[in-house]
DNA sequence: GATATAATTTACCCAATAGTAAAATAGGAG
DNA sequence: CTCCTATTTTACTATTGGGTAAATTATATC
């Protein structure tokens, strides 16, 4: 046999891209296929349907996204474990440049076509942060804060200031230029120290 | 004549819904024109095509938006006027609740479809805010802050919580019941403060 | 009431695209 | 070399959905 392995990552690969860039609707299986030097139906030998390669390209990135998150946020103290959690996300957002546009998009829909399996890595990430802002108010350090309200301030801004690149370059004249040069890790970095000033007691 | 404009505004306000649900791609005339109880062809008379509605729609929205928070953040000290901002924009997904999925998901791709005039209203936000980050760098109250992360801050969370109530719900279980219920007019008051004690000295 | 025009419908066309059947091809095992 | 199975292609179907032409209906004005 032909080493199908090889071409199911290249098929997925490309989805990644396409969906990134079009969204669900809006991708085609025949542009997928093109980019993998391929025709639709060889698609169809590897997955059911469109719907079925989404959910498995979602569901890859949110598993492997949730594991960085809690490998890297088991250990410290509440601050520490805080900070990790942001730059975390931050860094997968760097490896995985394709990720933020698809997440965006699910987010802006409430989930609504979020699979089960998405949703539980994503339960995943939330409940390790509850218990680091649990654990930060019982050090004494953090308010009282919302997890929910936490979670989206830091994946949001994130996630949107990585999309964007496109139209702050449309709107640059508004703002001084050296905010345009800024590198995404510095973002990072400064959105942690704000949100941690933000809940610190 | 017939009574146009009221089928004009209502088709707008149908079309508003369905974009919101599904996307550009993801809706067809065909049902925006069922909930207006009229057929397709009858979208074409008061549009040149589906772009022309979705760009109308869009532009609408965004010229509202930019004025009620112009209107709104023109005068008192920058700590006033950066929680105006913050609130201003808050109560305007809670009067419009078709707009926060319709803006974040062009926020998701970079709003490399966004049509100029909603640029341009969305560079007159960006203008006011920068002003207001730079007064309170005058009055000695801000630190030096990157208004593009700084608008990321304010806009996305609140959007994004606005749109995933429905996928709160299904990971209620992991957080504590009290954050749940919470109303988003309050997570709008909460995320001022947290962005205000975030970036002053 | 007749006429003009505004608004809408019926009846289409056409291109795009998800999905399928069956043939073709490639490569490994015997 | 031959057979077997995995993989991929060719050729196709069916449907959806944007868009249009022309007929139709409603309404305002004279």
């Amino acid at each position: 046999m032909r080493d199908t392995q090889n071409k199911k990552d290249e098929i997925i690969s490309m989805a990644m891209e396409v969906f990134a860039k079009r969204g669900y609707e809006g991708t085609t299986l025949d542009e997928i296929a093109g980019y993998c030097n391929i025709t639709k139906p060889a698609i169809y030998y590897h997955f059911k349907n469109k719907l079925a390669l989404y959910e498995y390209v979602l569901c890859t990135q949110f598993e492997e996204m949730a594991k960085r998150i809690l490998e890297h946020t088991d250990s410290g103290s509440a601050e520490e474990r805080l900070r990790a959690y942001i730059v975390t996300f931050g860094q997968y957002l760097i490896d995985n440049p394709t990720f933020s546009a698809i997440f965006s998009r699910e987010i802006s829909i409430g989930g609504a076509t979020l699979p089960q399996g998405c949703i539980d890595e994503l339960s995943k990430t939330l409940k390790r942060l509850s218990k680091i802002l649990e654990d930060g108010v019982k050090e004494g350090i953090f308010q009282d804060e919302n997890p929910f309200l936490v979670q989206m301030m830091i994946v949001t801004p994130l996630s949107a200031y990585h999309t964007t690149k496109p139209l702050r370059q449309k709107v640059a004249d508004i703002v001084d230029n050296k905010y345009l040069t800024v590198e995404f890790a510095d973002v990072v970095d400064s959105l942690a120290e704000k949100i941690i000033s933000a809940i610190k007691i």
